[in-house]
DNA sequence: ATGGTGGCCCGGCCA
């Protein structure tokens, strides 16, 4: 049995005493971060090291950047969809962990509807998509964790109304994220959890996280042969509060042999 | 109410 997690740490640099509390507590064995805010030259893999986890990074300076941590092995590392013609920031890192290719993805956050931003956060998933038929990764035992900054339904948001109109729950955001179903992915947490809301952040502003208005972005993406062997999906909501939390919640699956 | 909070690094930009 292994476990999975996906967590945007919103800087690895201000959320390393929460990261590595949380791995000492909970001892996951495959985690994937998102947005460290690091160069890989900035990036000290020795606190990881020393508690017996193996680490990969891809940043390029002060945003984006994407980790994975393994204490299941953690080798081939792709950084990037190995074109830099068509990387967008470093917001994508491939490994094999235990026999598992995981992938740890931060998506483009589209900022508004209207924003160039959000033709190329549409574009970075057909990239993704294009670039995952390429590698055959969907008939492979494969996980992609991220931040998708896409809501995959209604039911992920705190209030349709309230969202009209905005990223992250558009038809063409979700087209998006269904053409990567298309592929025999499975949305793990929803898959094995059909009544729970799940939300995975919260806005730091206005008390988003005390009147629970938050969405379910952060998502396991896992192929047909590793679908099968997901037991559990959890979204650790505790690790939103106390001192200095990240305005994301680490989501994991638990994978049998 | 076009705000609010927190990260980057020090004047805005990004989420």
């Amino acid at each position: 049995m292994i476990r999975i997690a996906t967590w945007n740490v919103n800087s690895l640099r201000a959320r390393l005493p929460r990261v590595l509390a949380w791995l000492e507590a909970t001892k996951t064995e495959v985690v994937c971060l998102q947005e460290t805010k690091l160069a890989d030259g900035a990036f000290d893999p020795s606190p990881f090291e020393a508690m017996g986890y193996q680490v990969a990074h891809h940043g390029d300076g002060q945003w984006n950047g994407v980790a994975i941590v393994s204490s299941v092995g953690l080798v081939d590392p792709i950084a990037g969809f190995g074109r830099k013609d068509l990387e967008a920031g470093c917001r994508i890192l491939t490994a094999n962990c235990g026999g598992i290719r995981v992938s740890s993805v931060y998506a483009p956050n589209g900022r508004s509807l209207d924003d160039p931003q959000y033709a190329i956060k549409l574009q970075w998933f057909e990239q993704l998509a294009t670039w995952l038929r390429e590698c055959g990764l969907p008939e492979q035992p494969h996980v992609i964790c991220g931040d998708f900054n896409i809501a995959p339904s209604d039911v992920d948001v705190y209030d349709v109304q309230a969202l009209e109109g905005m990223t992250h729950v558009s038809e063409r955001e979700r087209a998006a994220l269904e053409q990567l179903l298309s592929l025999g992915y499975s949305d793990s947490f929803r898959a094995l959890n059909p009544e729970q809301q799940g939300f995975s952040w919260w806005d730091y502003r206005g008390g988003a996280f005390h009147q629970n208005h938050g969405m379910r972005i952060d998502l396991l993406l896992t192929s047909r042969l590793l679908s099968a062997r997901v037991t559990e999906a959890t979204v650790d909501r505790a690790a939103r509060k106390g001192e200095k939390p990240s305005d994301h919640a680490p989501v994991t699956i638990t994978v049998i042999d």
